[in-house]
DNA sequence: TAAACAACCTAACGTTCGTTAGCAAATTTT
DNA sequence: AAAATTTGCTAACGAACGTTAGGTTGTTTA
């Protein structure tokens, strides 16, 4: 399955790895475009600034999260059954797109605004999705959590590591690191 | 405990808020200055270059959490005891000094060599005695974790969020955290 | 009281930055 | 074959960057 990506799509690429290797304010022009083997000022043809790179692959990425999480939910499952889909879901976008996702989640404070603002709307929207299944496994004594802002945040941060060790060759895929994960926090919830 | 600070330590600690909110790269000397309330030449009286900043509450912050760790580890006792003991001291470390531990977790990227290259000996040497505790309670059956690498990035990972929404005023005091935190994770670990 | 030091200043250096203007060649579309 | 589009170039802009040189002032030490 070769993929010919538009020009503008390999910027996006490219920029994206040297966005997350060095960070985006450590990033120049001058370096995206020595590793394209184009000019700096050629890349003006394709995109309107730098910041426009980092707008489409925050905004790209907060997107993938969104459906592969409204894709698996079940409102009629158990708490743990739709914490547990959630878990995969997310760490399935984390795997495919370990590069991006790592600029997704620590590059969006360089957005200036209103996309900035918009940016962390979004997040809150999508944590408060796993806020509410864990508020319903709370209140029907599923999960035994003393807040669950507090449990959300710890759920999502031990995910939000992988993407700094997973190598898609590895000896755990994808699948398996979800499984192991999910198993290890949705334990953590049930506290005796 | 009024505390009197060297002009020193004033730039060091207006650094770290300032690396801590826009990040290093994006962090100019003129800025820092300004935050003084000083030119940004001044502050060459008191240091030797920007980077210098960071190698400081870098390093500064690594020895605090190996003393934290080191002083509550107690060899003879459960590993189920020990990590607790370890979580909570890391915790600790962490609450004390939030925005120095966001610099210390996310900037030191920006440390030129050897520096980088130490700092990331000292990190693998600090995971290296979770991951020890946790080999220890996987060989006599007290935790059960397909992989102990793992299971400490989890862990620390999971931890290490603390920092962005911390407050010392807020509804949950420090030791409170790292009970809740150490109660979750180490409940993961026991799988049945 | 003289010497040493701490703290800060103005001015400027050489470099790098994101970006624009204007143009040329190749490719695709009509 | 003409027109439009894509992709790239050179040259340069104004601004911002980290840092140095050299000097002034006030405070502390000998």
């Amino acid at each position: 399955m070769e993929v010919t990506l538009s020009r503008k799509e390999q910027i996006e690429k490219t920029a994206t790895a040297l966005f997350r290797k060095r960070g985006f304010s450590a990033t120049s022009m001058r370096d995206l475009a020595n590793e394209l083997g184009i000019e700096a000022a050629s890349i003006y043809s394709h995109i309107r600034s730098k910041e426009e790179i980092l707008q489409r692959v925050c905004f790209r990425m907060a997107n993938e999260f969104f459906e592969a999480i409204d894709k698996v939910d079940d409102p009629e499952a158990t708490a743990s059954a739709r914490l547990q889909a959630a878990i995969t879901a997310h760490v399935q976008v984390l795997t495919k797109n370990t590069e991006a996702s790592a600029v997704f989640l620590y590059e969006w404070r360089h957005l200036s605004e209103p996309y900035h603002a918009e940016f962390l709307t979004l997040r809150d929207r999508y944590e408060k999705h796993f806020r509410e299944i864990i508020k319903a496994g709370i209140s029907i004594g599923e999960f035994k959590v003393p807040d669950e802002k507090f449990a959300v945040l710890t759920i999502l941060s031990g995910l939000n590591w992988i993407h700094t060790w997973y190598k898609p060759d590895g000896k755990m895929n994808a699948e398996e690191i979800a499984a192991n994960l999910a198993t290890m926090l949705l334990n953590g919830l049930k506290q005796t």
